[in-house]
DNA sequence: ACTTTGTCTACCTAGTAGGTAGGCTTAATG
DNA sequence: CATTAAGCCTACCTACTAGGTAGACAAAGT
């Protein structure tokens, strides 16, 4: 299960790329405009702009913009910022590689065979699918032709 | 990220079943054959005994074995039976729907469409992947279709 | 100055993960 | 029929996390 922190941080930007490039909204109108609690609102847009996801103005008639094209942002990526690995085991995270302790030979560990294909497919939709495909009724997903490409976009 | 019980509890179904048809092992022996805590284990084997997964004979020379085939225990039904639904949003399981609380328009919500796909995907290797298809060094059922899926299977 | 926005730090509460402890029941076996 | 070795059951514990709140401070527009 993906955090309820996650789904406002997508539901935040989804909100901001549909108010176009440049254009920038309030905390306080993202918070009522999608039902998010404020507060936890705000430290959610602050997590993204550490991560130059987003950028803000302060002071009256300040908020917040995309910095990013909405085509640029993955779902990956801001999962992965505020939920952490995607992987559903540490020994199969290409971003956060932990070693299973109690796991002797990792190579013929039946368990990670079986869930590296399901980490496979999981970052396949997750880290092609941007912002901007979930956006319009516009086209889903891309197709990806080349192992190098997919290994370009999973970085 | 799947709990460490529930990887306790494939490992021990995978000990079982590489003993073989009808035999059966005692707590102890599988605990210390996978590293796992002895009274957790056995708190977890109650469970799949409880959901007819195995069963056990009690007093001295007890032990535990498989009540169904192998080849007839998924890894999907293991980790509902153990963690819970599998799908990303509550919204999105088959087994244990709920509503998002927050969400107006549950079709057009662009985060479900997108975690649908990989719901699905994570099904589709979960609920096909049994215990016997971990087992041998044979490959599992499903076909390999993509490139990089094959790349992560091997790597 | 004053007001309205974002920024930062601290804190809170319920629930869960990952166990431990120990008494009770069952069944071989000597 | 007592002993002993296994599973069964209930209770408990500790550290951590999810999902927030609270409130002082800092910048910027008017």
């Amino acid at each position: 299960m993906i955090s309820q922190k996650a789904k406002y941080a997508l539901r935040a930007l989804i909100m901001l790329a549909r108010e176009g490039e440049g254009a920038s909204l309030q905390i306080g109108e993202i918070a009522s405009g999608q039902s998010i609690p404020k507060k936890f609102l705000e430290q959610i847009l602050l997590d993204l702009k550490r991560h130059g996801i987003v950028v803000s103005r302060r002071g009256k008639a300040g908020g917040y913009a995309l910095l990013k094209r909405p085509d640029q942002i993955t779902f990956g990526q801001v999962l992965r910022l505020i939920d952490g690995p995607i992987a559903p085991l540490p020994c199969l995270s290409r971003t956060a590689y932990r070693r299973c302790e109690d796991c002797s030979d990792e190579s013929g560990c039946e368990i990670r065979q079986v869930f590296s294909r399901v980490a496979q497919s999981a970052r396949e939709v997750l880290d092609r699918t941007t912002i901007a495909d979930a956006l319009g009724r516009g086209r889903p997903v891309v197709e990806i032709e080349t192992f190098a490409e997919a290994e370009a976009i999973t970085s």
